[in-house]
RNA sequence: GCUGCUGUAGCUCAGAGGUAGAGCACUCCCUUGGUAAGGGAGAGGUCGAGAGUUCAAUUCUCUCCAGCAGCACCA
């Protein structure tokens, strides 16, 4: 036996023989190491108790104290408790996977009746029993032909079909939970009891594609979430519920920000308060772009289906288009025309009409662009996934030395408006080249060079996310994270040099010849109405009063008080403030009720007091205190408030 | 689009083979009340649409539409 030296977190060595286990480690280390440890770090992998180290290595033994191993161990080892519990109350099911997933796992399974929600708390029991048995868990690494025939005779064509997936040089791992055996690549927990009994739920079935792929037999999936113990499952749960709270769709209803109905699927109608809200929004993106030198165009919705040819969505995404067809009395052929789905070939059309100088680039060309696009109906959500809707889209026609300039220009004027709406951090991806692509490499080289010369020009961290730009160009998205640690991604920037091929756009160089321009395709918002979602997920509701449809309620508390609370009234709209009047024969107590649970971010309450004094109470919502001011002062705090960040 | 679930008053929901109920909201009356629901009365529904079974369907069956969750999709 050839020995091998192991070297610890604190530099210490040890040499052992080849094939020396992580648990056997931990045994020599001390016995209540042993019983502590749940797996290993071994140069940098993650590693099973029971596996052999052959070579030379770094090693750190893990305890339930790791987070990250802990976790990935504990949903691992419940996807196979709840797949044996799930064979053990149904013997005839198919197993096929169980990955971990955030917050926890789900396991795949082939039966012909889905479960139902009373099947999930039968599993759960089973899974407590086998969690209570404390049965080891065994591993062996088998031939691939051995563990085919296994699977073969045990009925369970899935599996051999991901043996037939697992590249060659990879270990065929089997494990043992007890009795009950899976295909597992690993590692996992030493027994079932090291699993917290009382920190896991399973919270959902669905339907889920063998492999993801919608040609493929559809599978019944059960979704769990676990932890460590069960204060994180609770504080987890409260997250959830958190999240429910803020669902746009229903603080749209409640606010009276919006509805849609079945007539028009995937549409929104916007109420006077929702409305508000985009109008709002999109103002201050026509001054924000506006100073950062856009010009604003505007083009047609319906568009003869030969326009879609020339761009190629047709051959892709005719599909997914709303198809508008026109009998014309005498014409030859019925009109084909398509919604338009994307505003990039009607901004060529603006660019293409009138010839263009090397002077004139960079052209960058904006509009507020209404699309309509026939999403499949699971796909649509709220106002967050929609048929129609309204990008913040531009495009900018310029020259290949331009890009990284003008890259860099984008990021900046992203940052600023994502700071101004009130998210400080966002997060860029670098998309790079994938196999399948248009152009040479040289080019490729350039392009991508650029772009990344102008993220780091920015100073802003990004990740490379290699192969997912598109076919003839790379790409960044830009994500933000929200109050609740959701990441939505927003802001786009596309390099584009085969859209200006397709659609014939030019430009007359400084050497008098026809150059091809580069097209970049640009977005921050995404879409308005997207956007406004996340907005109003963000704040739960409460947003920045700048944002607020209803900015300022002046309630009154005697009837006496109605003149003034309409003179209050008026002098805030005087500044620009929405401001309204409640007079309503209603006690200030209901009042301020409603109009909390409504939203409204200052409440000003008059009574005799005030008329007298010529004075204001403000409340601001989600305080419970209040302030006397003068009607000037009150005016002039309330006034600044409400101007936008990018007018201060 | 796929799988499952759901569709009853503006909202949240109960209900049953014999054409419907609650709370909140709404309207009116009383109350003029000082910071998160004052009291009373009233009005409001083709029970998502169509077809079938039945003496009788909102209830059972089928088809369609829409919504929800997940999957797939997102130029």
């Amino acid at each position: 036996m050839s020995q091998i030296t192991l070297t610890f977190p604190d530099g210490a060595t040890r040499a052992v023989e080849a094939g020396t286990t992580a648990g056997m480690v931990a045994e020599s280390i001390s016995k209540s190491l042993a019983k502590k440890a749940i797996s290993a770090q071994v140069n940098g992998a993650h590693y099973d108790l029971a596996w052999p180290i052959e070579h030379d290595a770094t090693i750190a033994i893990n305890t339930m104290q790791d987070e990250a191993p802990a976790l990935e161990l504990i949903r691992h080892d419940l996807a196979h408790v709840m797949a044996r519990a799930v064979q053990e109350i149904w013997p005839d099911v198919k197993v096929t996977i169980g990955p971990v997933r955030d917050f926890g796992w789900f396991y795949d399974f082939d039966r012909a009746e889905p479960f139902t929600p009373e099947d999930l708390g039968a599993i759960e029991q089973r899974m407590k029993q086998i969690i209570a048995a404390r049965e080891p868990v065994r591993t062996e690494v088998w031939s691939r032909a051995d563990a085919r025939a296994y699977y073969e005779a045990a009925g369970e064509p899935f599996k051999v079909e991901l043996i037939d997936r697992i590249p060659g040089d990879e270990p065929i791992r089997m494990y043992w939970h007890g009795e009950w055996q899976d295909l597992c690549r690993g590692p996992h927990l030493a027994n079932t009891g090291q699993i917290p009994a009382d920190a896991f739920k399973l919270t959902c079935v669905s339907a889920a594609y063998w492999l993801g792929d919608s040609t493929r037999p559809q599978l019944q999936r059960i979704y769990g979430i676990a932890f460590r113990n069960r204060d994180d499952l609770k504080a987890h749960l409260k997250f959830l519920e958190e999240a429910e709270a803020r669902d746009h769709r229903r603080l749209g209803r409640e606010m009276d920000l919006f509805h849609m109905q079945e007539e028009a699927p995937g549409q929104v109608f916007w109420h006077p308060n929702g409305w508000t809200i985009y109008t709002t929004l999109q103002d201050f993106m026509r001054r924000k772009q506006r100073a950062d030198g856009y010009v604003e165009v505007n083009t047609p919705q319906v568009v003869d289906r030969k326009l879609w040819e020339a761009s190629g969505h047709w051959d892709k995404y005719q599909d997914h288009m709303f198809i508008v067809e026109v009998d014309e009395e005498h014409a030859r052929e019925k009109a084909v025309n398509a919604l338009k789905p994307m505003n990039c070939p009607c901004h060529v059309q603006v660019y293409n009409s009138g010839l263009k100088s090397y002077r004139d680039l960079p052209l960058r060309m904006a509009e507020f662009g209404s699309c309509s696009r026939y999403e499949p109906s699971g796909a649509l959500h709220g106002i967050m996934r929609v048929r129609g809707f309204t990008q913040d889209d531009a495009h900018i026609f310029c020259t290949e030395d331009q890009i990284e300039a003008e890259c860099a220009r984008f990021i900046n004027f992203l940052a600023s408006v994502y700071r101004d709406l009130g998210f400080e951090r966002f997060d860029i991806a670098f998309a790079t080249r994938p196999e399948k692509r248009v152009g040479s490499d040289e080019s490729w080289d350039h392009v991508e060079g650029a772009l990344e010369a102008a993220i780091k020009s920015t100073g802003n961290p990004y990740r490379v996310e290699e192969g997912d730009g598109a076919f003839y160009g790379p790409k960044l998205d830009f994500y933000l994270t929200d109050a609740i640690g959701r990441v939505w991604q927003c802001g786009t920037f596309q390099v584009d040099p085969n859209l200006p091929e397709r659609l014939g756009a030019t430009y007359v160089g400084e050497d008098g010849e026809k150059h091809r321009p580069y097209m970049l395709h640009r977005a921050c918002l995404g879409s308005f109405e997207r956007f406004i979602g996340i907005l109003i997920e963000n704040s739960a509701g409460r947003l920045p009063f700048w944002l607020a449809p209803r900015q300022v309620v002046v309630a009154s508390i005697v009837s006496d008080a109605d003149e003034y609370v309409g003179e209050v009234v008026e002098t805030l709209r005087r500044m620009g403030v929405r401001a309204e009047a409640d007079t309503r024969n209603e006690k200030i107590n209901f009042k301020v009720r409603e109009h909390s649970v409504a939203k409204v971010p200052v409440i000003l309450a008059i009574g005799r007091q005030e008329v007298e004094n010529r004075t204001v109470t403000l409340r601001r919502l989600g305080e419970k205190a209040t302030r006397v001011l003068s009607l000037d002062e009150a005016s002039e705090e309330i006034g600044a408030e409400a101007t936008p960040p990018d007018q201060h």
